[in-house]
DNA sequence: ATTGATAATGCGAATCATTTGCATTAATAA
DNA sequence: TTATTAATGCAAATGATTCGCATTATCAAT
């Protein structure tokens, strides 16, 4: 994973052990960690990393776009890589999972959407709250 | 509009000018207020209101159902009183502006989705962000 | 109208998430 | 190998939201 980071790099950034680390926990580690949970992580595998390079790997990553921040209506964010295709998320009010779908969304109605309200669409989040099946019975 | 909350108001709990204020604040005001701003318009109409009971009184109002708590992706949340239909938000990455839009996205998406993941829906966010008109050109 | 129980408020302190300043460390290009 | 300077760790700062508690005021029952 070194490797594919690499190219991903900005071009005068480095590749530290720190970012490498914190791609990897957000690749290969349960989806839709958050900050606190990432530095947890991080922190059993090298003793030597702080929050605050969590924070700042985390928005740098973002307007790298190799990763995504979902907000999931809580006071923090969650991260996860980015995707080929977009996907969409559902998550349960009373357990907290966090459930992925995909939707032909993004084709239609991006185009209908931009059209109708003359705003060019870059990004979209669509998060659905409910009751997961455990949950319900 | 004394007269609407009334009528909302959960039993045991008390109506208070605070309360009525607020709402009317988020109502007639400009949409898509976060609490900073909802409290200063209120400071504005009484001298006599803390940041504390705004805070108490969205997440009393948001539990009742009678407004509705966005996420823009920013550190703070805003608000709005639930409408009738649902409706999404465009958010201009360059000027903030938001603007809504309707799509018949629940009807079918939700129905698809609840059988496909047997996952029962009951709120759905869609944010989308991109660049308005004006900060295209 | 008066009163009593107690929900709600104001205020300041506390908490949680995230950011920032700065001295130190380490990645990388020459 | 070395110099440049991006990135880090740490602690302090900031911003948003919540909490504790004494005080106030709503509202149901006199
Ligand atoms: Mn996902
Ligand atoms: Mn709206
Ligand atoms: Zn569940
Ligand atoms: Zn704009």
């Amino acid at each position: 994973m070194k490797l594919e980071l690499t190219k991903l790099m900005d071009p005068g950034s480095r590749l530290t052990e720190q970012r490498a680390l914190i791609y990897k926990i957000i690749s290969d580690g349960g989806q839709h960690l958050d900050a606190d949970e990432i530095y947890s992580r991080a922190r059993q595998k090298s003793a030597r990393i702080s929050l605050a390079t969590v924070y700042r790997t985390l928005q740098k990553f973002k307007q790298m776009g190799i990763i995504d921040e979902l907000h999931f209506g809580q006071e923090h964010h969650h991260y996860e890589t980015r995707q080929e295709g977009e996907h969409y998320h559902l998550v349960c009010r009373s357990c907290g999972k966090v459930i992925e779908f995909t939707y032909p969304l993004s084709s239609k109605i991006k185009k209908d959407v931009m059209e109708a309200r003359d705003f060019k669409i870059v990004g979209a989040e669509v998060n659905m709250t409910g009751y997961c099946r455990r949950c319900r019975k």
